[in-house]
RNA sequence: GUCCCCAUCGUCUAGAGGCCUAGGACACCUCCCUUUCACGGAGGCGACCGGGGUUCGAAUCCCCGUGGGGACGCCA
């Protein structure tokens, strides 16, 4: 059997970390099985999709890298299919018109509530033989509810929380068409989902209470059509925030592009969600092409999982750290652009991006980060005061600018560098830092910096010494 | 409220009845490296929700609590 997948958002809202981990696992569960990764947009709400939000689940998944096979598919454009096999089912018997106001429904909701029971539809339209519909109201345009079974259990397995068994009499005859005629989203999937031939449905474990409903309708469906099948059912837990906290749009939910933004490489997003509830033993990094062969339903834990910010800054440090300077070094343009710090337009590139990143790149944790700290290599640095006031004393002063004669008829290569602020060490008879540090300070802006003679390499003479000014 | 699901270090997790004195990773702490800060290296701290069973033996299986989460729309 082919394994075919698919992700299948609504377009309301952007690309949250919660979605893209179960397009992840969709995706690579697909590319594992060498199957197909179908991507399907389910925009029947109108009122609430929007291009806007489309475009940006779009883009996440497209810096995410989870290429699909086919689609994207929009539900929007396949009305007519919906619509013709909705007319079956009110021919074949599984589905009937309800002609139940919706302050009717809010009305019968209220007194379930207030009577302790699960608020459901009481089936009042639903027709039986010898049953006595109601009279049919003049102004209602109704919906078309499927016709549940009323009795018995469904069961499944479910491929990542075992077996699952909920009662038919806890459902109702849920609505599977709008009285406008537009379908609704658990009908839309079931007939997608079976026309699709999806043979694993991946999602989020919200969609546990549909399942059942759904079951239902692909074997009211099967009945008349015996190619429909029930696919297999994955359901993911949900992500908490790095509190611990429920992710929501008012609290904590990001779309993946904040993380672009933030200065995350995708890889290290996608490892670490890989990584989130599920395991491979010990394994805590490794790429796609491995998560790939890796992956399986079996692995990933039942439960909720907590975001946790600093371990994917730590897998995000070390993508830094393995890539190459000339990876980075588009983005890095970028993102000094963004602090003003224009380098394209710099006649001889000098100092040397590359040479830079490369310097750098071990001690980031994100690209934002090393933008911000090597700035100063481009412009005037901005000088900490007090690392100033602490390191460039009053009897050091004398020395640095004896150092900076010396360093002016120095070729201007690191180790020649070095040697002259070791010659200068030895001579006053002082511990590298009490010389290196003023330095650091002058060159740099800051107490921290790589070696301080690589540092000054690569900044050129000219603007070493123009920046030991004291 | 009703139904469904979940429960190992602070966090992500390993764990399929004996390999468990519970392993790894992030974070934290200590030390080493060192030209400051990082990186890196070596250590350390730190958990089986509670109670009953089953069994020679339970983190693992069963039951009951407790706690957490989800669902209950003419949203998806």
């Amino acid at each position: 059997m082919t394994v075919r997948t698919r992700f299948a958002p609504s377009p309301t809202g952007f690309l949250h970390i919660g979605g893209a981990r179960t397009a992840l696992f969709s995706w690579a569960f697909a590319r594992k099985h060498a199957g197909d990764f179908i991507l399907r947009i389910e925009d029947t709400d109108v009122a609430r999709s929007t291009p806007e939000a489309l475009q940006a689940i779009l883009d996440g998944m497209q810096w995410l890298g989870l290429s699909h096979d086919e689609g994207p598919f929009y539900q929007m454009q396949r009305m007519e299919m919906y619509k013709k096999i909705l007319q079956t089912m009110l021919d074949n018997g599984t589905a009937y018109y309800c002609y139940c106001s919706k302050d009717e429904l809010e009305t019968l909701r209220e007194s379930q509530m207030q009577q302790n029971i699960k608020p459901r539809y009481d089936g009042r339209w639903r027709p039986e033989t010898g049953k006595n519909l109601p009279t049919m109201p003049q102004d209602i345009a109704p919906v078309i509810r499927f016709k549940n079974p009323q009795t018995g259990n469904v069961v499944w397995h479910d491929l990542v929380k075992g077996e699952i068994s909920i009662a038919n009499d806890e459902l109702d005859d849920l609505v599977i068409a709008r009285s406008d005629g537009t379908p609704t989203y658990n009908f839309c999937v079931v007939v997608d989902d079976s026309e699709m031939g999806i043979s694993h449905v991946i999602r989020g474990d919200d969609h546990v209470n549909n399942t059942p409903r759904q079951i239902n309708m692909l074997q009211a469906l099967a009945a008349f059509d015996t190619k429909i099948k029930v696919p297999q059912y994955a359901h993911l837990s949900m992500i908490l925030g790095d509190d611990g906290q429920k992710l929501s749009k008012r609290h904590g939910a990001v779309s993946v592009m904040q993380y672009h933004e933030d200065g995350y490489l995708p890889e290290a997003v996608l490892n670490y969600l890989a990584r989130l509830g599920w395991s491979h033993g010990d394994e805590e990094i490794f790429s796609m092409q491995q998560f790939c062969e890796w992956v399986d339903l079996d692995h990933i834990t039942p439960s909720a999982a907590q975001f946790n910010t600093d371990k994917l800054k730590w897998l995000n440090a070390h993508y830094i750290k393995l890539a190459t300077p000339e990876y980075l070094a588009t983005d890095i343009t970028k993102r000094l652009a963004k602090l003003n710090v224009d380098i394209a337009s710099r006649p001889n590139s000098q100092p040397n991006l590359d040479a830079v990143i490369h310097l750098y790149k071990e001690r980031a944790n994100t690209l934002n980060e090393l933008a911000l700290s090597i700035a100063y290599f481009f412009q005037k640095p901005v000088i900490d005061i007090a690392a100033t006031e602490k390191h460039l004393t009053d009897d050091i002063k004398p020395i640095i600018s004896a150092l900076k004669s010396t360093l002016s008829k120095v070729e201007w290569q690191a180790e020649n560098i070095h040697e002259a602020i070791n010659a200068t060490v030895t001579k006053y008879q002082l511990k590298f830092p009490k010389v290196a540090m003023p330095l650091r300070v002058l060159i740099t802006g800051i107490a921290q910096s790589p070696s301080i003679d690589q540092v000054m390499a690569l900044l050129g003479k000219e603007e070493v010494l123009a920046r030991i000014s004291l």
